[in-house]
DNA sequence: TTGTACGCGTTATCAT
DNA sequence: ATGATAACGCGTACAA
């Protein structure tokens, strides 16, 4: 016979008095099993079913000073990179018996700042982060205050903590190189803020390949956008297509596969046909690249691993004393397709 | 001066002995920081400041008896339907103040599991969850001890909860109809398993359409997937492939868009041209559709507004004593694109 | 094996 | 504005 709904949640002393037994033996039945009879824990058992009683998981943590839970604070929920490597995160947690908590900043600083708040006030065992600004004194703060922190996708040495990344300016680097062995001579590299790392380091590279290459520098164009977002991929599209052909760069090398996904979809419909008219590079190789209008060479970043070995350092951060921040850098590989084939 | 790394998290305690004041004074700085004079509050404040304090989420909601979170259980977290439809969640959750965690059940059953029972052990405000199995009685239980509680794309008539969804029979009614009005007579029906109820939905709808047009039984063929993924899409490319053009359905209907980019990559691959020889079409109508190989043609659904109209049925059970369970549907509709249009 | 008493950090109440 | 104190639910030493 099952009850009906009962808001109010029982607590182990209910289960006690139900059970016609103490406090203390319930706790045992919970913890220690071990120590109390067959006969009555499973009277304890019954009344705990019956009342519908579930452990207080603030109390418990109270008590114990710490959770079971670690979180990733993502950037772009929507972006399948950063869902990639949560899921590498979610692999490790659970392999150490941690929940995850992912939670999304949207790239706004504010929503960001509202979550870490919220999960250092839950006492997280760690927070694994992808920051809308990795040089934010935040992070320090809630380092030195003690709660494990790594930041994921970004590289900050000397900080007061762990961080995993992918050499960006080498990814750069791989995708320029490549569009200029394909002959391109006339290149813009699309992509904004500047204002975020990942896209000054790409595009640092894009310009050592360059200049590498003994190009003229005023070739390799910078075509601002303000989001790594497919609107502002179609956007830059507009733009580029707007300049006379002989003066258009031959090539994009997007600081995303996001904006690339726009930009080709752009071109595509004002007739630039692609590879023959623009060819274009995207960034991340997430799965859709492949499967892109016309499939898209991309530079491939390990996202699981970088999730993996994000989720390792703060599980050795909260539970070795010994633990040394340590930065982890990961090598970018150049995924040629149709985009960049003619 | 800013200390160093201090591991143990100083209480109000702390902080009143520090700022020379008692302990109910910190408390009213943090809680009626009006009925605290301006000149004390400064010097709680600074102490906060100096010992790094952090509240203590674990007793303040031990005390309050409830959080301040809602948690969204998501099915895959690499679909960007369910990422759309947690942004609309994490929109409305905003506008109540509150904080949202995602959770990725990534499709697993004892994965969704582990994470209810961590929700609920924290005494979240309120569960969303596109669950493995809307029939599990898991869901009931957690509702019936009272944690509030909405199914999200999923309706369940009946249940001791409240559930949005779109109508999946109507989506299949749509796609198919699209199909037989561009003149096609063999179709196929790709998804699965067929344990998840949308997929069967959207496939008795497109077993209604078809019916409705006296079609024979036999034209609408079934080719089950063990999965909705791209990889399960390009397998049944492959057996779609193989079967002589004369008996070949001349399009496909997929059970989502991740199965339809998948089935439109081998159908590309081995020379099948889409649409002329395959037509395709998808279901969710991500952003991604629009940018496909082809353009998929897709059945929309609202994801944004489901998730924010879940979130509001949980805030509403939460918050109003006189909530009531309902149903919520919302209606898809048929976006076109070349796909289909040959 | 079982029962009791205390403390975790916060908030609220009550006097002072 | 302060100080003292109870309560939230749980875990655990310690006593029975």
């Amino acid at each position: 016979m099952v009850s009906a709904r009962q808001p109010l949640s029982a607590s182990v002393k209910d289960v006690a008095a139900a059970a016609g037994v103490s406090l203390g033996t319930v706790s045992n039945v919970l913890n220690r099993p071990d120590r109390v009879t067959a006969a009555t824990r499973e009277r304890v058992e019954r009344a705990m079913a019956d009342l519908g009683f579930v452990r207080n998981e603030s109390a418990r943590s109270l008590r114990a000073g710490r959770t079971r839970t670690l979180a990733y604070v993502m950037l772009d929920a929507s972006n399948p990179f950063f869902t990639d490597v949560a899921q590498g995160i979610e692999r490790a947690a659970e392999g150490a018996e941690m929940s995850l908590f992912l939670c999304n900043s949207d790239g706004r600083a504010t929503r960001e700042a509202t979550h870490l708040e919220h999960l250092e006030q839950q006492r997280v065992q760690g927070i694994l982060i992808t920051p809308v600004e990795p040089d934010s004194s935040l992070l320090d703060a809630i380092a030195r205050r003690g709660t494990p922190l790594v930041v994921v996708d970004r590289i900050r040495k000397g900080g007061e903590f762990c961080s995993v990344a992918v050499d960006d300016v080498l990814g750069g680097r791989l995708a320029v190189e490549h569009l200029i062995d394909r002959g391109h001579r006339r290149v813009a590299f699309v992509g904004g803020p500047l204002s975020i790392g990942q896209v000054t380091d790409r595009y640092e590279g894009a310009r050592q390949a360059w200049a590498a290459a003994g190009l003229p520098e005023e070739d390799l164009t910078l075509l601002a956008v303000d989001s790594l977002t497919a609107a502002s991929g179609r956007s830059a599209g507009e733009r580029l297509a707007g300049i006379p052909s002989g003066r258009r760069p031959t090539a994009a090398f997007c600081a995303n596969d996001l904006v690339a996904f726009g930009l080709l979809q752009q071109a595509t419909s004002v007739g630039l046909r692609v590879p023959d008219q623009l060819s274009i590079v995207g960034y991340d190789d997430i799965d859709f690249a492949a499967a892109a209008a016309v499939p898209l060479t991309s530079v491939r970043q390990p996202r699981q691993e970088l999730g993996r070995a994000a989720a390792e350092l703060v599980l050795d951060e909260a539970g070795n004393p010994a633990h040394r921040h340590q930065q982890v850098m990961f090598t970018p590989e150049l995924v040629a397709r149709a985009s960049t084939l003619g």
